[in-house]
DNA sequence: TGTACATCAGTGAACGCGCGTTCACTGATGTAC
DNA sequence: TGTACATCAGTGAACGCGCGTTCACTGATGTAC
C-alpha cells in the first residue's frame, strides 16, 4: 500500500468511479462513505483526504455519472453506421440498458434528485443535469438527417429524449417483465418511424 | 384532543395524506416519522399505533400518491370536453404541474425509487407503480379517437406516457427555466399532432 | 340515568444504531544536504 | 550516492448527531352493570 502522489490520484479516481456507479443504482441517498471507501480497498478514515464531505462526493459522482452516460450512448449510436439514430434507439431502449443502471444514462436515475436539488444537504445536480440534457439534444438533433430544418430537428430531439428517459424510467419501475419489454419496444418502433416521411424499417 | 375511534381514523388519514405529498417532493428517503407526525399535529410516539414501521408508511404513502396522481390527471383531461387528449397534454405538461410535484403525478418522482425497490429497506413500490402505468395507458388509449385500431392506440399511449413522464422529469431537473419551458411546450406540440392525420392545432 | 372500569389514542422521555466526521498515529515517499 | 527529515496518504478508534423505535404513563372514550 503505497503513498505516492500518483497513487493518491488513482485512489481518488477509483473512489469517484465507484461512487458514480453507486449513485445510479442506489440513488443520491444510498451512497455511504464507508461503503464506497471499502469497495475502493481503503478504510473510511482517509476519505477526507480526497473530498470535503459526503455531499461533495455525491455532487462530483453525479456529475461524472451524467457525463459518462451520454458519451457511452454516443459511441453506441455511432456503431450503426448506416443509421446512427436507430443505433441510439436500440442502445438506449435495450434490455441491457434497463438492466444495468450502474453504467447507463444518468438522466434516468438522477432526474428526481436533480429536481429536488438543494433539498438533500448541499448536493447540487441541476447544472450538471442540464449540461447533459443539452448534450443529448445536440447529439440527437445532429443525427436527424430527415429533418426539414434545425428547429424541426431540435423539436424532434426534445420529444425523443423525453420518450427515451421516460421509457427507461418506467421499464425499470414496473414489476411485470412483459410490460417492461413492451414499453421499450413500442417506444423504439414508434420513434424510428418519426421525423418526417421515413421509409418503414429503414 | 380526543381519543375516539373516528378521530383515530382521521389521524391516520391525515398522516397518510401528508406522507403522500412528502414522498413526492422529498423522495422515498426524505420522509421522516417525526416530521410527518408533527405536521399532522401529533407527537412521534403515537406513530406506531397507525403504522408498523417507517417503511410501511412509505409504501402506503407511495401507493396513495400514485393513485391520487392519475385520478387527478384524468379529471383535468376531461375538462376539455372537445379534446380530452389535448386536455391531458395541457394539464400534464403545464408549468403548474412541473412546479407542484407534491400534488402531481407520482410516476415522475417515484420512478427511480420503484426501479430500485427492495434496495431501500422494505419499501415496495413496483406493484403500485405498475398499476398506475397501466391505468394511464388505458386512460390515454381510451382518449385516442383517431387511432385505426386498439393496438395502434395502445402503442401511441405507450409513447405518449413515456414522453410525458420524461418531459416533466427533465423539466424539473434542469436549471434553466427557458429550457424547462421548451421541453414542456415542445413535447405538448409534438404529441398533439400525432396519432394519425390530425388537423393542425385542433 | 348514573357510576365503575377497561380500553386505547396520544404523550414525551429514553434507547440504540447507523453513519458522517474527527483525530492521533503510522510508515512510505521524496526532498534537502 | 547516501543519510536525515518533513510531508502526507492511509489507518482505525472514537465521537456525536439524527432518527427510527420502544415504553411507561395519561386521560378521554365508551361499555357493563
Amino acid at each position: 500500500m503505497g503513498h505516492s502522489q500518483a497513487e493518491k490520484a488513482a485512489s481518488r479516481e477509483r473512489v469517484l468511479r465507484i461512487a458514480a456507479r453507486k449513485v445510479r443504482t442506489d440513488g443520491v441517498g444510498g451512497l455511504g462513505v464507508a461503503d464506497v471507501m471499502k469497495e475502493a480497498g481503503l478504510t473510511h478514515g482517509g476519505f477526507y483526504k480526497h473530498f470535503a464531505s459526503r455531499d461533495d462526493l455525491v455532487t462530483q459522482a453525479a456529475a461524472a455519472a451524467l457525463t459518462e452516460g451520454s458519451a457511452k450512448m454516443e459511441r453506441a449510436a455511432r456503431k450503426n453506421e448506416r443509421d446512427a439514430r436507430a443505433g441510439l434507439l436500440d442502445a438506449y431502449l435495450s434490455g441491457q440498458h434497463r438492466d444495468t443502471p450502474a453504467t447507463g444514462c444518468a438522466l434516468v436515475p438522477l432526474g428526481a434528485a436533480a429536481g429536488r436539488d438543494g433539498t438533500d444537504g448541499d448536493v447540487h445536480l441541476k447544472d450538471a443535469y442540464e449540461r447533459q440534457v443539452r448534450a443529448y439534444l445536440d447529439l440527437i438533433a445532429g443525427l436527424d438527417e430527415d429533418a426539414e430544418n434545425a428547429e424541426e430537428a431540435r423539436a424532434e430531439a426534445v420529444l425523443m429524449l423525453s420518450a427515451l428517459v421516460g421509457a427507461v424510467l418506467m421499464s425499470r419501475a414496473v414489476a411485470d417483465r412483459d410490460l417492461s419489454d413492451e414499453i421499450l419496444e413500442t417506444v423504439n418502433r414508434r420513434l424510428r418511424h418519426r421525423a418526417g416521411p421515413r421509409p418503414a424499417q429503414a
